[in-house]
DNA sequence: TTTTAGTTGGACAATATTTGTCCCACTACT
DNA sequence: AGTAGTGGGACAAATATTGTCCAACTAAAA
């Protein structure tokens, strides 16, 4: 059967570009409900000309209506779009990236969706819905969540309703707060993925980075301490990864600071441990939070991060990331990650 | 899983376009063996530049060589062909013509190649595999097939060695020898048949077109009568359909016997019978040779004409063919046949 | 009611691509 | 040595694509 697929391939060679960029133009339609052509050009990153010689196709045969008010996906498009999600998997090679990924990695599974999320808002979305979904299948009714910041993680939230079944899972902010907005805190995360879910959560009103000694005063304190001992319970820990000098400067580090992550040649970032290329820790924040010792007991741990600028920052952490990790990343830093390790050897 | 299929439809509607002429084209190099350009682009009806186009996409994809010497399919392209066969067969929608005439003609089965035999070799000489394919599937060991003359059926020779296993079938001439070229006489045809097959042939050396006096003698001589009880024992008939016109020529029909034909509308022949287009036997040839009553009784008739211009004889036969009938046709011819029928009501 | 921001479809010149058609150097046979 | 066939290079002509307008229209907002 993957036979056959492979000598269309060959045969055919173009049409997993024809596929991918009407599926895009198609999933945008439906995610966009109805709307123009030159609005639609600007989103799935194509010319006005060309959007419109597509979506004409697509109206042709009956995927879309395309009235003076706008265009709009039809049933039929709802049907097609929907049998050609596997397919468009498929035929874009993604299933062997992912097999590619996990095992460079040794990673318990990657996920890729189509596209760059970075140029590619449709990506994006895919990237939230994919990442609710795999909560999902990962977790049992009154499990421990832990969460962490940042605007991938956030940006899952407003698919849980639909992907997340009742479970009444409780989430705990993996971390403190840090100097960036509030909506991508992972204390607001906690609570917006427990309202979307009809579920609990615990947040830690702290600053991510304190001196040493405040952080050990804290430690000691009865409320901190229930908090982080939820750590060692937690079942899941949802979390993204950061690019190094981003985030240093996302937590308003200080100049000399900034300069000592530089020089160690940082470029990636998770739970307060600043990693090199090579994926060595090579400078820790006395975070707040969940310790990266506890990572590895935790049972699954699901990575999202998309864009393909990325790609380094996620290659640095998954190279000593815990073997139960779920990988759900975007095509964009997927191939800029397999091409950054060709480039090595 | 056929939804999927109709899904990729949907959204690439170009793709059979694209598979068809590609696979026209690594078909024709298959069976051309080492071939130059413009030989290729004449075999398949494509411009020079064209199919220069397409060869270098195959070339680019392996699936052939190219070299100053003419062109050859790879085992790859083997394999690729191969592996298409059925999808081409569901992506050209030749399965629903094919359950159509199977059942406006009320017959066992219908099998459309892809093409046109009267414009393309290829189409010819699929006709041929299929139809000793065919052959080889309806047949026990040791039964009596009983053959027509013909081009096509004398075409059908050369892939019988390739697809009909050892079974020492005997092949019998349906007809006696018609005023025609000797290659496509039904007693040459039952020859090579045996020839190709290692099995036995039994011949009709005798004029197909006799006087009623000559006719009636010769029904009473112990070797022809032998002759014609094999017929009783057939199992399998192979047979032609032909242009009424056509066939009387042919048979050097004397003028008057032409103009006969013609005023009673006869389009088709088979069997020494002419077929006016509502499938009535308008005129018969006292022919010797295996009779209509006796085409009842045999277990199973292997039809096979193509062309688009045989359409109309074609129809007219098979108006009235028995039930146990398999057409081996063409797309050209089938697709004529709908569209006559379409006119009709 | 008017305004406004958005929509499609038409038009068209500029630009790319495809197409038909040569020719040339080469090769495998005869 | 001759010949019929080969692929590849080249290039003008034809055709298709592309970017970019604009006019007419629509629906909702003001």
């Amino acid at each position: 059967m993957n036979n056959l697929l492979q000598a269309q391939l060959k045969i055919v060679p173009e049409m997993p570009l024809l596929l991918q960029k009407r599926y895009k133009i198609l999933m945008a339609i439906l995610l966009a409900g109805e709307i123009g052509r030159r609005s639609l050009s600007e989103l799935v990153h194509l010319t006005e000309r060309e959007t419109r010689k597509e979506t004409d196709l697509l109206n042709q045969q009956g995927l879309i209506t395309i009235r003076s008010a706008g265009m709009e996906i039809t049933q039929e498009g709802k049907d097609v779009l929907d049998t050609l999600k596997d397919v468009i998997h498929e035929w874009s090679g993604l299933i062997q990236l992912e097999q590619q990924l996990q095992q460079t990695y040794n990673l318990s599974r990657v996920i890729i969706v189509p596209g760059d999320s970075e140029e590619n808002n449709l990506a994006k979305s895919l990237l939230g819905q994919v990442a609710a979904k795999q909560l999902n299948c990962l977790t049992q009714p009154k499990q421990i969540v832990a969460v962490t910041g940042g605007g991938t993680i956030a940006s899952i939230a407003e698919y849980l309703t639909q992907f997340v079944k009742q479970k009444t899972l409780t989430y705990v902010a993996a971390r403190g707060g840090i100097g960036e907005e509030v909506q991508l805190q992972a204390n607001t995360i906690a609570a917006s993925f427990a309202t979307a879910t009809n579920g609990l959560s615990r947040t830690l009103y702290l600053p991510d980075h304190l001196s040493e000694e405040a952080y050990n005063m804290m430690m000691k304190e009865p409320v901190i301490k229930e908090m982080l001992e939820l750590y060692d319970q937690t079942s899941v820990v949802i979390h993204g990864i950061g690019d190094a000098m981003e985030m240093a400067r996302r937590r308003n580090s200080t100049p000399e600071e900034i300069q000592t992550i530089e020089q160690a040649g940082a470029v990636g970032e998770a739970f307060g441990y600043y990693f090199n290329k090579d994926g060595k820790a090579v400078h820790r924040i006395r975070t707040v939070g969940i310790q990266l010792k506890q990572l590895e007991s935790v049972q699954h741990l699901l990575a999202v991060a998309g864009g393909s600028s990325k790609a380094t920052a996620i290659g640095s952490y998954l190279k000593h990331a815990p073997p139960q990790t779920v990988l759900i990343t975007d095509e964009g830093a997927a191939k800029e990650l397999v091409k950054q390790n060709r480039d090595i050897n």
